[in-house]
DNA sequence: CGGCCAACTTACTCGGCGGTAGCATTGCGA
DNA sequence: TCGCAATGCTACCGCCGAGTAAGTTGGCCG
C-alpha cells in the first residue's frame, strides 16, 4: 500500500484530495469514506486531522477562498487606472477559475450556500471581491446603489465562470476576461456620466 | 385534525408547502417528515403523490422555473426597442424575486446545482434567460462571445438578487432593475460600437 | 342507512453515514 | 538493534432518513 506519511504531509494530502472529492460530489454527496478511499487511507485517519466532516469542509473553503481573494486584490492593487484595475481583476479571477476548477466548484458550486456556516465563508469571499470593486464605482450614487452594482459585477464573473466550468470544454481566460471587463467597464463609465 | 382533501387539492397543497420547506432548509436539510409535518399529514401521503423525494423536488423546480421564464419572456416580448427590453426583462426578474423569495432560493440558492438532474433543470432556466437576452447583443461578435455576454447578464441579475434575498431587508424591485439595467445596457451598447 | 373506495395513519424495515474504541505496525532516534 | 511514539486499520455503534406494508377512518352514492 501507500507509504506512511508524517502528520503534516498527510494533512496536506487530505486537503488536496478532499477538495477534488467534494468538488465533484458535493458536501452531502461525498461521504467521509469516499474521501478516505480517495486518499488511500481509512476514516479514522481523517478524524486524526479534522474533528468532523464540517470542520474539514470549512478548512477547504477558507483555504480556497483566501487564495482567490489574494489573487484578485494583488492583481487590482498593481494596476494604474480604473480601467486597468477592472481588466486585471477579472483576468485574475478567470485565470484562477481556469487553473482551479475544483476550487471554483467548491466555493460557488452551490452546496456551500445552503449551510449557514458555509454560506458565511462564501459571503466573506464575495464581500471581499465587492470591496475590491467598490472604488471603481462613481461616487455620486447612493450607498445602496453602490452595493448593488458591486454585487452585480461579482455575479457577472460568477455566472460566466459557472457556464465555463459546467460545459467542460477548455476556455481562454484572457479573452473571457476582456469580454467581461469591456462590458463591465462601459457600464461603470455610463454610471458616472448620468445624473 | 385538518380535513381530508381530494387528491388534486392535496397535491397542490403539498407543492406549496414543500416549496417553503425546501427553500428554508434545503434539499438535504429537509426530511420528508418535515414536509409531511408542515403539510399536516404523514409521509405515506407524500408518496401517494410523488414517487420519491427527488421527484417531488424536481416537480418544484420545473414548476417554479416555468413561472420565471414566462414572466421574463412575456415582459421582454411586449417591449418596443432593445433598451426597453433590457429594462423590462430585469424588472420582471426582480419583481419575481421580490414576490417569490422562496422560489428564488430553491432555484438559485445552491442545493439544486450539486445534483446533475437538478442542475439541468436550473440550467434550462438560465439558458432560456440567456436566449431572451441574446437578441440584444451586437451581431458582430463571435458566437462564443455572445454566449459569454448573455451569461454575464444572467449572472448579474442572479448575483444582485442573491444579496437582496440574503440580507432579509425588503428592497425596491423598480429601483434595483433600473440600476442593473442601466449598467447592462451601457455595456451592451459599448459592445456594438467597438471593433 | 350501508357499503365501498379513496384518503390517511401507524409502525415498521433497511441501508448508509458520521463518528469512535481499541488494536496492529512501521520506522525514527538512541 | 531495539523500543516506542506516531501512524494507521478493523470493527463496531447509534442514529436518522427514505421508503413501505397493512390496517383504519371518513365521506359520497346508491
Amino acid at each position: 500500500m501507500s507509504a506512511r506519511l508524517p502528520a503534516q504531509e498527510r494533512r496536506d494530502q487530505i486537503i488536496d484530495v478532499a477538495l477534488a472529492v467534494f468538488a465533484n460530489q458535493g458536501f452531502y454527496g461525498a461521504s467521509m469514506n469516499d474521501v478516505a478511499d480517495a486518499a488511500g487511507v481509512t476514516k479514522p485517519v481523517l478524524y486524526q486531522h479534522f474533528g468532523s466532516k464540517r470542520e474539514l469542509y470549512l478548512a477547504l473553503l477558507e483555504d480556497v477562498g483566501a487564495r482567490l481573494i489574494t489573487a484578485i486584490s494583488k492583481a487590482a492593487s498593481e494596476s494604474a487606472n480604473g480601467k486597468a484595475q477592472t481588466e486585471d481583476g477579472f483576468l485574475a479571477y478567470f485565470r484562477w477559475v481556469h487553473d482551479s476548477r475544483d476550487a471554483f466548484s467548491l466555493l460557488f458550486g452551490g452546496a456551500a450556500r445552503r449551510d449557514e456556516e458555509f454560506a458565511e465563508a462564501v459571503r466573506r469571499v464575495e464581500d471581499a471581491s465587492a470591496e475590491a470593486i467598490a472604488p471603481l464605482i462613481a461616487a455620486n450614487v447612493s450607498a445602496e446603489q453602490q452595493r448593488t452594482i458591486a454585487h452585480a459585477l461579482v455575479g457577472m464573473a460568477e455566472g460566466v465562470a459557472r457556464r465555463l466550468v459546467a460545459d467542460e470544454h477548455t476556455f481562454d481566460p484572457e479573452a473571457t476576461a476582456r469580454w467581461v471587463s469591456d462590458l463591465a467597464w462601459a457600464g461603470l463609465r455610463a454610471l458616472g456620466r448620468e445624473r
